[in-house]
DNA sequence: CTCCCGATAT
DNA sequence: ATATCAGGAG
């Protein structure tokens, strides 16, 4: 496990590789930002943004996602994938912002993960880039992060990240943060082919050294 | 735990 | 061909 310092090395480090990291995804409002965020489960950022250009001219209040069939919202969004149960969450979703919260969106996470297709995740995520709330959303790339630098155990859940990360990490600092561990992982330290090589991490790095160990013996 | 799921990188 | 992608619900 990484000591304070240690961390604080790699917030540096990721502060210089990425200064302008920030939520890649396309929105005008915090109405939008909600539901780019719950189609942005299990797909790249990029392809979410690719849909909703097209998504957000015929869609801008809850009301519009109502006033179409099921049929035709996932026809609107089913280059995303998992289309069925995303379209069935916002229209779900899109009737509790009208009935319960006047149309507008919640601001606390509280709230906000009691809507249909938002969990810790979005919440946070929703919570921080649009009302500014200190957060740390874990998504694949903060906790792949953060396991390989050994900021947290192999083991621990998503819920013992963000607990970890929330603990060693100022609260001033959690929402920067949180940006440039996610485009650490997802520009640097990627899944398939993390930069071990060329990475300033490496001499802290766990995983990175015995990667590159492995490498040797060919 | 399983299921949902198309697009893209490797 | 297979792994992965700003996960969440049942």
């Amino acid at each position: 496990m990484l000591t304070l310092k240690q961390i604080r090395f790699c917030l540096d480090t990721m502060a210089e590789m990425f200064p302008d990291a920030h939520c890649e995804l396309n929105h005008r409002n915090p109405f939008d930002l909600v539901i780019a965020v719950v189609l942005s489960a299990q797909c790249t950022d990029a392809l979410v943004n690719k849909v909703t250009t097209e998504l957000f001219k015929k869609y801008h209040v809850p009301e519009d996602y109502l006033a179409v069939t099921e049929e035709e919202l996932q026809h609107d969004i089913r280059s995303i994938g998992l289309y069925r149960n995303k379209a069935k969450n916002i229209r779900k979703l899109c009737e509790d912002l009208i009935h319960v919260y006047g149309g507008n969106v919640p601001e606390t996470q509280e709230e906000l993960v009691k809507l249909a297709g938002v969990g810790r995740k979005t919440a946070n995520v929703v919570a921080s880039v649009a009302f500014g709330v200190p957060a740390i959303a874990v998504d694949t790339h903060v906790e792949r992060v953060s396991k390989r630098l050994g900021i947290c155990r192999w083991k621990d859940s998503v819920t013992e990240v963000e607990k970890t990360l929330m603990r060693k990490v100022p609260e001033e600092e959690w929402s920067v943060t949180h940006h440039r561990l996610i485009f650490f992982g997802r520009y640097h330290c990627k899944a398939q082919s993390p930069q071990c090589d060329i990475c300033p991490l490496l001499e802290i790095c766990r995983e990175g050294q015995k990667r590159m160990k492995g490498r040797e013996k060919k």
